[in-house]
DNA sequence: GAGCACTGC
């Protein structure tokens, strides 16, 4: 928005006149826009309007080597219609020195090189591998503050636990520095800076410090890229940083710690070059860099869930996904999979082609199945309940809990619990907050970020819009919240669980052990559910469900035919106990189903006929479950 | 009895 300003100014017109912007929610443009600056996910979405984007001439795609799980979409599409329009050009920009490789990929198209206006950096690397990265860029902070000239610091460590133990040992060495001294120390301000921490002391970063005070900025990768601040002349950097894989087999989403690339560790490094020349101390050898940093990061389009992409380009009638041109490809196994979970919601058929479902559900801004929850909404005549649930699942965890009043944040937490559901429970927040007229201050009573129920809000009016425009009806169920229950079920049966063990269950389909976690609403119930649902499944401590929500077993035999169906188990007990009691199995049912699918689409479409294949193996030889290694504790040591 | 890098529609 502020570069749109910026130019409109510098064409003496209005915002929104000859130069305008779109982002999700705001739309400033109007008929005598000629330059719209817009992100890539907004220009994607126009892609499905207007697959050959007839309303451009240019496209420039900024910050190309970022390679956003949109900006790679959007690279294949825009390949086509280069091919197809000769009145369209396309620039892409990059930062890094891998423009070959974009060159090529658009068929050995020019490239221009423009200098960059930074300072030089000088880069210092360890002369052996670290055993405690904090401890020696606490060492490194303290020995800088000593004995370099004024300029401030940026360290990068991996998270919000990491920032918090660096700024508490910086904090301590100071007060040594000064005892020892007997005077005071050249003062030092320690900022930390992660997305999660609230906003006005994330603001704090920007400010002077008091007194002229040198500060210490202590951030995570948000200062890579997300946030540029000026003044810092030494850049301490770890050499890590968190990243999110998906796995598909298991179905489950971990947050590891790993070593950044070559290219993040120089982006780092160039953060101590804005204001003048810099120094960057890394805390990893020279040979670690050379010999066991990838020359650049895994694309998340390789390392994500891809139910959104399928759905997006089967919308635009791309028919064989595994020929779609990306620049680099997923792998085949994301791709066959998020095809199957589609197949699985309804969205795609036996050939693999978009259902009428399907094209109702690429019309949200969501993930497959919370688009079809939606929708499910609307039969079951409670839109108006999922439609919140929906969109306070795509904000982050409004919960707020800080270390030193973990208690009280857990009580007023479950003060909103409904006791069978994690989904109504954030339904419930929703409902309070509105009842208290989306109040700030009542948000930090109750240990809420008003920030994400805010962004709920929008995301929420944003989905009404896209609902009205499609006629459905915002239909209410009241207080029956049984029939929300059933909503989420009809979307996520997938994610169905069996109990086994206290607050143990495994994945009815694949044996997958699955925990709730103890900040769960369902979590220390005196009863724990036979069946239960769950939005998704993380791996962190323990194979955690979050958000989770008690089911009827016939639910899901009615909703899952594919994979459950009701299988009368000792009948005669049961009829003793006049209780009908149910055992979901996994059923031959979605094996015929796959392999008539398979023989339908062997004439057709190659894609869908893979999946199949590949589901049958899988089904047939049942995944063995492996123990995950020891999990993300963070290693302090780049190589061994 | 325990977790969350970061965007984006």
């Amino acid at each position: 928005m502020s570069v749109a300003k910026r130019v409109s100014e510098e064409m003496e017109c209005e915002l929104g006149d000859k130069v305008g912007y779109a982002i999700r929610f705001e739309d400033v443009t109007g008929p005598n826009t000629i330059i719209k600056y817009m992100t890539d996910g907004v220009l994607l979405r126009e892609t499905l309007r207007e697959p050959d984007l007839d309303q451009y001439n240019v496209v420039i795609m900024d910050e190309a080597h970022e390679r956003s799980l949109n900006t790679d979409v959007l690279f294949g599409i825009l390949k086509q219609v280069v091919a197809r329009r000769r009145d369209f050009k396309l620039i892409v920009t990059s930062a890094t020195l891998n423009a070959q490789k974009f060159s090529n990929f658009f068929g050995s198209v020019p490239v221009f090189r423009i200098p960059g206006r930074t300072f030089p950096v000088n880069i210092l690397y360890s002369k052996s591998p670290c055993e405690d990265y904090v401890d020696a860029a606490v060492k490194q902070v303290m020995s800088i503050h000593i004995s370099c000239p004024p300029g401030d610091i940026l360290i990068f460590m991996t998270g919000q636990d990491e920032i918090e133990c660096t700024c508490f040992a910086i904090s301590e060495r100071m007060e040594q520095l000064e005892a020892n001294a007997r005077k005071a120390a050249a003062p030092l301000s320690i900022l930390p800076i992660y997305s999660q921490l609230p906003s006005d002391l994330q603001a704090k970063i920007f400010q002077k410090a008091e007194g002229g005070a040198r500060k210490c900025i202590v951030a995570t990768n948000i200062a890579e890229t997300s946030l540029t601040v000026d003044g810092i002349l030494y850049v301490i950097d770890t050499g890590y940083g968190k990243i999110k894989f998906y796995n598909p087999r298991m179905g489950m989403d971990a947050l590891q710690v790993f070593p950044v690339s070559r290219a993040a560790a120089d982006q780092r490094a160039g953060r101590a070059g804005r204001t003048g020349p810099g120094t960057c101390y890394r805390l990893f050898t020279e040979s670690a860099y050379q010999n066991e940093m990838l020359p650049n990061p895994v694309p998340e389009i390789q390392r994500t869930n891809l139910g959104n992409v399928v759905l997006l380009l089967k919308s635009l009638n791309v028919e064989n996904l595994l020929d779609f041109d990306f620049m680099d490809p997923p792998p085949q196994e994301n791709i066959l999979n998020s095809m199957y979970q589609l197949w699985v919601l309804g969205a795609l058929d036996n050939v693999g082609r978009l259902t009428s479902l399907g094209r109702k559900m690429v019309e949200f801004p969501l993930d497959p199945p919370l688009a079809k929850m939606l929708l499910s909404g609307d039969e079951l005549h409670c839109v108006n309940e999922v439609l919140t649930i929906v969109s306070m699942l795509s904000v982050p965890s409004v919960f707020f809990r800080p270390k030193d009043r973990a208690e009280e944040s857990d009580a007023a937490r479950e003060k909103f619990f409904v006791p069978e559901s994690d989904h109504l429970t954030l339904l419930n927040v929703y409902l309070r907050w509105k009842e208290n007229q989306y109040r700030g201050d009542w948000c930090n009573d109750h240990f809420l970020h008003v920030k994400g129920l805010r962004k709920a809000r929008e995301v929420r009016s944003q989905l009404l819009d896209i609902l009205k425009m499609q006629k459905i009806p915002l239909s209410t169920c009241g207080s029956d919240w049984d029939v929300v229950r059933k909503a989420i079920c009809s979307a996520y049966f997938h994610n169905a669980a069996r109990l086994k063990g206290v607050g143990e269950y495994v994945n009815c389909r694949t044996g997958m052990p699955c925990h709730l976690h103890p900040s769960s609403s369902l979590y220390g119930l005196g009863y724990t559910p036979d069946y239960v649902v769950y939005h998704e499944l993380v791996l962190t401590a323990k194979e955690y469900m979050q958000c989770v929500t008690a089911v009827e077993p016939q639910w899901l035999a009615e909703l899952g035919p594919m994979f459950f169906s009701i299988k009368d188990s000792h009948t005669s007990r049961l009829e003793q106990r006049r209780k009908q009691k149910v055992e979901m199995t996994v059923m031959e049912k979605e094996m015929e189903e796959v392999r008539r699918s398979q023989a339908e689409t062997a004439r057709k479409s190659r894609d869908m006929e893979q999946v199949a294949r590949i589901k049958e193996r899988q089904v047939i030889s049942t995944p063995g479950y492996r123990q995950p290694g020891t999990p993300s504790r963070t290693p302090r040591r780049l190589g061994l």
